[in-house]
Parts: structure tokens; C-alpha cells; sequence
DNA sequence: GCGCGATTTTGAAAGTTTGCAAAATGATAA
DNA sequence: TTATCATTTTGCAAACTTTCAAAATCGCGC
């Protein structure tokens, strides 16, 4: 580290002379300033090369210009397109609005020195709902994000992943499937518990009844999406399309029916959920379930913004809506 | 923002009835305190729920706890393995040793405020350069990771991958092949290009000529990948073997080839680089170079700790090794 | 010149750590 | 017991900026 004695902002008032209060004004750009003074202590700040010291200004008045971002310490979620997407849209957004993020993880044990910063993003509350609580007894405003959140009273923006079951199952059986299958992201958590309540939703709703097996639980992973996909095609009476809860599950179906020499869509349809970029390469252009991921990133930092500057009292609860991306994928199911 | 009468240090001070230093002391436990101060200051903290100011205590010790993560804003990177293992370990390292990680997307155009950080962690100096430079001269810690930079006095963790392109085309030569090809990673990045050098300086050693369309440049997307591995399968005398810049890239060969019933590794073999975790999934576990990122964010972290703590002052310059990982999709050519 | 409102300028307080000086304590010898 | 020296412990002041309240100044009419 460097020693030099830094020049403050004493040093520039007495140059300008004036007092140091007219030079924090000058530098916050006040009107009620005179324009010799002002003159003066713009003269004095270049002269002296002065730059304010960022914790004198943030202790002095009492805001910090940094909000946190926690993500779960599992590896897993950060080989996900929703944590890269999330993690890629707070930033661009806190560096739109000049904030500094403060990126956590957390192991479920350290308490987030949440003093740092002004609010904090929650990137999942399954993992850590413990902190989500503590922060809220602390008077920090927080927002969970990606998590519909009703037995707490705190801001949250979502999606709506129910819709997005709807949306999926919906257009397969508008299709003409009748033997539609599903492999499941993570049950553990809410989207993945959601999207299939959806799913199942659009089949009671046209009377259609889920074969044995017919459900795979997957984890999200592209692993999960093999094995379930595997089970799939192994059963006695196999689906003509398959409902994939992400579209890395969707792209390793993709990929494992193509080595069967099973044709996508003319044997079996697939469906995604996210709107990978990815997708729309590899041998067949996906057809998928947009989630507006990078949006919501960035509404969650504004909203989080509105909370911790007092514009917002109440919390915010915002759920955006998933909608379909049809590519090539899906067709009605052969005769 | 809730707005209430924090206690300070002088409160606690006031109800032990010591100064306000003991307090201080007592809170960084010194030694030079004696029991019963200690005692009636640890009551009063107690009491009181004191908890010390973040920006006070920086402004007052002139440190931040602090480190910045500089990413480029393209969003393809986001979207690789290095830069989620990236994050991911400077991340868990930040987490350990309980310093805020300040997380900056650069748009090539916004100066960083590393004002409010102790030290700043580049990922990419070839979008970033003029940072680079502007923080050092401003005499900010810097280190670059993940590449080896030798014309700037500038710290920086990066990986020997010369030696990746070498340990890869030894392994395919060393069983046999001879008609070798690569499908290259960005060749914008040091990484692409010197992978590809190590490659070729391996041929060279052998005496082996890169026949010609066997150099296929890519961008370490799967979409180059596949449009790489398209050519080189459609050439007149297509390559037994084939080396891919990352494990991404790899596995999108690999599907490419299942597809047009070209079985890995018997018809042609696949080396990657980076051993992505999701390599071993899939329909046969990648053989792959892999080259440790998560220590070496890591070890980034703990050297730029060291940097600013003035623990070491000459610039770090390390190079670490990756190395070979045999798994399934490598053999020797058919005859 | 004086009073008054509006505008401009100033001063004090807030927050915590650290180096240095001062004070207190302990130990030893006379 | 007292003086002296060494050691431990304590307190002061400085570091830097913003906010709030208070003071000063200005302009203007009477």
C-alpha cells in the first residue's frame, strides 16, 4: 500500500479560502454556492488533484452505495444459466446506477456482514432463509429474488413458474400429444416444484392422465436430464414429447435421442424452459419457455434501490410472466 | 432506510466508564487491556448491542477490506466454465478470509472506482488494459488472472497453456494418430492462441504436417464447435482425432459425431481442455486437460491479499500447470 | 440607518482506529 | 518506605466528509 498523505479536503478549502462545508457543496454540485467561490475551490480541486475518500464519504453520510448479492455456496447453481444470468444482470445494473455490488456466498453458517452495504439481493431462500430473516430483524432491506416468498412479510420478483408448466404443457397438447412426459428440474426447490405443478395442472385440466414414469426427477443438471430421459425411453410405452424444466436438461435430451437415432421432432418432441441462448444451435433449434432472467436481475436492483433510498416503504412483490418461444423442436406427434 | 440513534463507541466507552480507545482495543483484542476494563466494556457492548460502523472503521484505518473482481461485459464469457469457476473461487477465497468482493462488469468505457476496494483482480487484460494501467499508475493493487502478461509490471496468476496444447497433442500423437486436427478456442485470447501454439509446437517436434483445414478457429462457444467439427468431418482425408480448445467445445463434437453415427472414441478420438465437472455425464467420459481454476482463483485472492497488506512488494508472477486426465474418448487410431 | 426576509456561508458533531504521550502499576534495590 | 526503572495500561488527537443548525451577509423598502 502506498503512504502519502493524502490531500483532504481541508487542504482544498483553506487554498479556495473558504470553508471546508462550501467545498462539500462544490462537490456535490449545490446551487447556494457563490460563483467566485465556486470558482475558487474548483481552481483549488485541480490544482491539488483532490479526490474525495470514499468511507469519509460514506461514514459521513451514512449511505454506502453498495448493495450485496448472496448466492447459496452450492456448486451446482453456478453452473446454471439462472445464476449466470442473474449474476451478469445485477452487475450490469449496479453498474448503471454507478453501485457497487458486493457479491456473496454464503456456506450456511457465516453471517453476511450485511453493514456493508445498503440492501442485499437473496438469490435463493431455501438455503438461506436464516439470513434472509436476521437481515430483515436488522432493519436491511432485502429482496429475495427468483422466489415467490408468502409467509414473509419481504420484497420479492419472481416468475411465474406455474405458468410456465401451463405454457409448456399447453402447447404440446394443442400439438396433439397425448403421451406427454416430464424430467423435473430440482424438487427441492420452487421453480422446479412449480413447473411441474403446472405441468400436471394443464393435464387434469384436458382430462389427461400421467402414465407410470412418465415423471422423472431431475436436479437440473445435464446428468439428470440423461438418466431421466434414458428411463423414459425404456418404459413399456414411451412419450412422444417430453417437457424438459431447463434447456440444458433439454439440449442432453436432445443430444442422447440423437445418438439413438431417435429423430427430433419427428419421433419425440422437447420442450425447455429459459431461453438459453444455446439453443438455438446444436442440430435442432430448441422450442422454449422464456424466463426474462436478465430482467428480472435488473428490476430487482431497482426495486432494491427504491427500498434502501425509502422511495418504497411497502415491499415490493413483482412475479414476471414466462412466455413461449417456438422453435423447432416440437411438432404434432406421428400417426 | 431506517432512521435511528445508532450507539457508538462512545456510548459503550461512557457506560464502562473508559476511553474510547479501550473500547476500540478491546474490540480488536489487544492485549494491553486489563481484566476488569476488558470485563466492564465486554458488559457494555452487551448491553448496549453495540456494533461498531463498517464505514467508520474504514475511514478510521485507512483499509477497506475490500477487493474488486473485474469481468469484461461481453456476455459470452459468462457463459464458459472459466469465468463461472472464476467467480465461483474468488468467491469461496473472498468468503475465508472475510473481505467484501466488489464484483465490476466493464463496458470498456467506465472507470472503475477502486477507491472503495484495497485491490482489484482483472480477469481479462485485453478489454481491460487501459484500466489496468490507470489503476496502477493511481497505485492500486493490481493482478491480473489467467493471463501471463509480460510487458506490463503487473502482478498475475495465470496457466501454462503452451503446455495444455502440448500435453494434449503428446497424449494423441502418443497413440498413434497422426491425422490430428484442433478446433481452436477464441484466438483473441491468450488462452486460444497459446493452446493452439502448444499444438502445433508438438506436430512440429514429431515432424507432422497440420494438413490443410485441420486448424478449425473457433471462440470456445458450441456453436464454433460444431461448425468447426462439420468442416473437418466433410474434409477429403478427415482427422482420427481431434482436439478442442475447451471441454464445452469438446462436448459438442461429441454429440455431432453420435449424431452422424461416428463413434467416440473408436472412430475418431476427442481431447478437451478444462475438465468441466459435467465431462464425465454424457456418453462417454471425456479424456481432457484440465487446468485447475478454482485454486487458481483462489491463490489470486490470498497474492492480492498480500499485495495490499504490503506483505509483498515486488509484482507476483506465477504460472501454474494443468495436466492430463484420461477418461473414455481417446484411443488409438483403427487401422 | 434599520428591519426583515432571502440567500449564502460557517461551525460543530458524528463515526472508529492508531500513534504517541502520559499515567499507572509492578518490581527491585537502597 | 522510598526512589528508580521497566512494563502495562490509558487517553488524546488526528484522520475525512456530510448534515444540521446557526450565523453572517445581502438587497430592498421605509
Amino acid at each position: 500500500m502506498i503512504k502519502k498523505k493524502r490531500i483532504s479536503i481541508e487542504d482544498v478549502a483553506r487554498r479556495a479560502k473558504v470553508s471546508i462545508a462550501t467545498v462539500s457543496r462544490v462537490l456535490n454540485n449545490f446551487q447556494s454556492v457563490n460563483n467566485k467561490n465556486r470558482a475558487a475551490v474548483e481552481e483549488a480541486i485541480a490544482a491539488l488533484k483532490y479526490k474525495p475518500d470514499v468511507s469519509a464519504q460514506r461514514l459521513a453520510s451514512g449511505t454506502n452505495n453498495a448493495i450485496g448479492l448472496v448466492m447459496p455456496g452450492y456448486p451446482g447453481i453456478f453452473y446454471s444459466f439462472y445464476a449466470v444470468e442473474l449474476i451478469r444482470g445485477v452487475g450490469h445494473a449496479c453498474e448503471k446506477l454507478h453501485l457497487d455490488l458486493v457479491f456473496h456466498i454464503t456456506n450456511g453458517f457465516n453471517d453476511l456482514n450485511s453493514t456493508s452495504v445498503g440492501g442485499v439481493i437473496f438469490a435463493d431462500i431455501i438455503e438461506n432463509r436464516r439470513q434472509v430473516e436476521a437481515a430483515l430483524n436488522a432493519g436491511v432491506a432485502c429482496l429475495v429474488i427468483n422466489n415467490i416468498v408468502e409467509d414473509l412479510d419481504v420484497s420479492y420478483i419472481g416468475i411465474d413458474n406455474v405458468l410456465g408448466g401451463e405454457i409448456a404443457g399447453d402447447y404440446l397438447v394443442g400439438l396433439g400429444h397425448s403421451r406427454i412426459a416430464t424430467v423435473t428440474g430440482n424438487l427441492q426447490t420452487q421453480s422446479g416444484k412449480q413447473r411441474l405443478e403446472g405441468f400436471k395442472k394443464v393435464l387434469k385440466k384436458h382430462n389427461m392422465t400421467l402414465a407410470d414414469g412418465y415423471v422423472q426427477e431431475g436436479d437440473y443438471s445435464r446428468r439428470s436430464a440423461r438418466v431421466g430421459a434414458e428411463k423414459l425411453l425404456s418404459l413399456p410405452n414411451p412419450p412422444t414429447a417430453i417437457f424438459a424444466a431447463s434447456d440444458e436438461m433439454a439440449l442432453e435430451i436432445v443430444a442422447l435421442l440423437m445418438e439413438r437415432g431417435i429423430k427430433v421432432p419427428q419421433d419425440i418432441s422437447i420442450i425447455g424452459f429459459d431461453d438459453n441462448p444455446s439453443v438455438i444451435y446444436g442440430p435442432v433449434a430448441l422450442t422454449t419457455v422464456k424466463q426474462p432472467l436478465f430482467q428480472m436481475a435488473e428490476e430487482a436492483v431497482k426495486s432494491l434501490q427504491g427500498l434502501i433510498q425509502g422511495k418504497q416503504t411497502k415491499p415490493v412483490k413483482k412475479v414476471l410472466k414466462p412466455e413461449l418461444v417456438v422453435r423447432d423442436s416440437c411438432s404434432s406427434p406421428k400417426k
